[in-house]
DNA sequence: AAAACATTCAACCACAAGGTTGAATAAATC
DNA sequence: GATTTATTCAACCTTGTGGTTGAATGTTTT
């Protein structure tokens, strides 16, 4: 990959991440990707317990689409959502390593800092991911 | 924990959510994290690398701040950020559920769907967290 | 105490975001 | 083929966001 191409691979996953934390960045957009990630769906179907327009869940069908976080096809005029969980993948990627340089800080710190400075903050930080 | 409580913790945690993710859909704040993933500063050092006034750049980290991604604490006339990892745990543990209730399906369906209908598509999804 | 420095506050502007309603398109049903 | 059903398109309104500049506040230096 030249130099050039780098950078331009660059550009786009800035702003793919944009694009994703703008989109998950809305109670009504999540609650509708909890609701994909149960079952695919049709729009009118994932609109339904919503108090707001069709028009309005239809339009947020379209940030999470436009994000790639959900992918469509129709099946004559019925639209059916789904998940793409591989826009997930990259967003939890980026906060995995941006969490990890200060893990790893933290992690050569810790003992050092904490056991000097306060006595009684109860245990180790909790890991979820393992590793890194 | 009351009902009402337990609902006013899910508001709450909802709100926490929204803050966070439209604070990492920023390009500058996703920087200005990257930034104090590596060590605390403070704020005409965060602003210095940007193109933008300092102002906007103040105006950024308070929205940080705000979400929960960032602490403060002054020294004399400087203030020092700081990142918080708590506030991504929250952020990630949404991800990683949401992705899981996906992903467990998908694993069920995934060899007898995908072995069925295309042959070509090379090898198991890359399951970064393990378990789930 | 005056000057320099670090940071925020306040007012403003352009534009995007989330919602509404009403009409348009396209497929299924009667 | 007329009607109902599924969905989007278009215009509009209000509010929020990211940026600007200029002044204000508080702290350090001389």
């Amino acid at each position: 990959m030249t130099k050039i191409e780098a950078r331009k691979e660059a550009v786009a996953r800035t702003a793919r991440l944009d694009a994703v934390f703008a989109a998950l960045a809305d109670p009504t957009r999540r609650a509708i990707i909890e609701r994909l990630s149960r079952s695919e769906a049709r729009v009118t179907e994932i609109a339904e317990p919503f108090q707001m327009s069709l028009n309005a869940v239809s339009k947020h069908i379209r940030v999470l689409e436009a994000s790639g976080v959900v992918a469509r096809h129709k099946e004559g005029r019925d639209h059916i959502l789904s998940i793409n969980t591989r826009s997930l993948d990259e967003v939890d990627g980026w906060i995995e390593r941006t969490r990890g340089y200060w893990e790893e800080r933290l992690d050569a710190m810790e003992r050092l800092l904490h056991e000097l400075k306060t006595e009684n903050k109860s245990g180790r930080k909790d890991r979820k991911h393992g590793s890194r």
